[in-house]
DNA sequence: GGGTCAACCAAGCAAGCGCTAGTGTAAACG
DNA sequence: CGTTTACACTAGCGCTTGCTTGGTTGACCC
């Protein structure tokens, strides 16, 4: 078997795995329906990953590593002000839906599947995506924009943000902008 | 085997299943730990429920009926200006968490194992929750009060309470009325 | 005191599970 | 050239799964 590398052929095979793993949830996807999507024996998978737990985990790591990046991408090119900040990253949020929404409902839904090791490195990925938004958010609780309890704040902007992947529709009418504007401006206040 | 009755032995069965479910998952939950959880043999099992799948369903059942019925209670015996109807609201999903949690992590996460005719039926019901909720918005926005698009606000404030299963404390420090109290606090404007 | 009935048990079946062992093969390497 | 490497295959092991079957128990009833 292989060690855990990053070869482009296991990153495609990470993308149908994500997909499976939506539909059917992690127990209920086998080996054998994995390899199937694959298109190759069952026994092969084990070729590319160590076993089922690692596939789950490389969907997992996909998703919040690309989520963390265009986040950060979005923070270093908008304006400095605290609603420009905010605005920008609850349209990163969204926009990753669009890109990679399998990937974000399997670490939201399956989750405590993931074995002790996996959930603590993963956990730390995550920690640093949420990190992002405290930052952002503390900066307009800071400001005025927001009124409240930091750590209540931040966890029901978060709620209501994850809550999306199971009701936006990317092809609806509905642009993650849309939706991000809508957001801010039910949770800010006037400046005072 | 037995008719879907609503015996009190199966209420507990069902609150133990519950339990168990939570902690493992549904699709890990065989039905040999259920049985062993309720001081029973496997085989006996399936004379209080069809099979696996009825079992989660009511489950989720139990939960959702308790949920109406206390957010029912709660708007009967609350002020009628809207944001004190708002707040009940808030207060009595987040009551709910501490009373029947098992059933509502069961809900939000293994609400895709249910076969298609459960849920077709806990679908109305859930409706049914939903709808009080969107009635009390209504107001919240006729009045002022909350501003934004009905639709997108809905979901946004679903998403924040929903989430709080993931996060929320029930022995902690913050009670229901103050996370109530905070997300209202967040999302209203004062009245122009 | 025979009949009824819910509740339970012992035993096991057929299917499916994750994963392994051993092999084949074609390209890349020295 | 022979060797290594990456990737795939076949075959199947050992175990667990949801569920069924046929039978036992004890409380209650007319």
């Amino acid at each position: 078997m292989n060690v855990m590398n990053d070869s482009p052929r296991r990153k495609e095979l990470t993308r149908q795995a994500a997909q499976l793993f939506v539909q059917e949830g992690f127990d209920r996807t086998t080996v054998r329906m994995l390899a199937q999507e694959m298109g190759i024996k069952s026994g092969s998978l084990f070729h590319h990953f160590r076993d089922k737990q690692e596939i789950l985990a490389a969907v997992i790591e996909e998703g919040t590593e690309n989520a963390l990046v265009i986040a950060r991408q979005a923070l270093d090119h908008c304006d400095s002000d605290p609603e420009a900040r905010l605005h920008a990253m609850a349209r990163a949020h969204l926009e990753t839906l669009l890109t990679d929404r399998n990937a974000h409902v399997v670490a939201l839904y399956e989750w405590r599947r993931l074995d002790p090791e996996a959930r603590d490195h993963l956990g730390h990925l995550r920690d640093a995506y949420e990190a992002l938004w405290e930052e952002v958010l503390d900066e307009a609780l800071a400001a005025g924009l927001i009124r409240g309890d930091r750590f209540l704040v931040s966890r029901f902007v978060m709620g209501a943000l994850n809550w999306t992947v199971r009701w936006y529709d990317p092809h609806g009418e509905r642009s993650p902008e849309d939706l991000a504007r809508e957001l801010i401006a039910m949770i800010t206040h006037p400046a005072p």
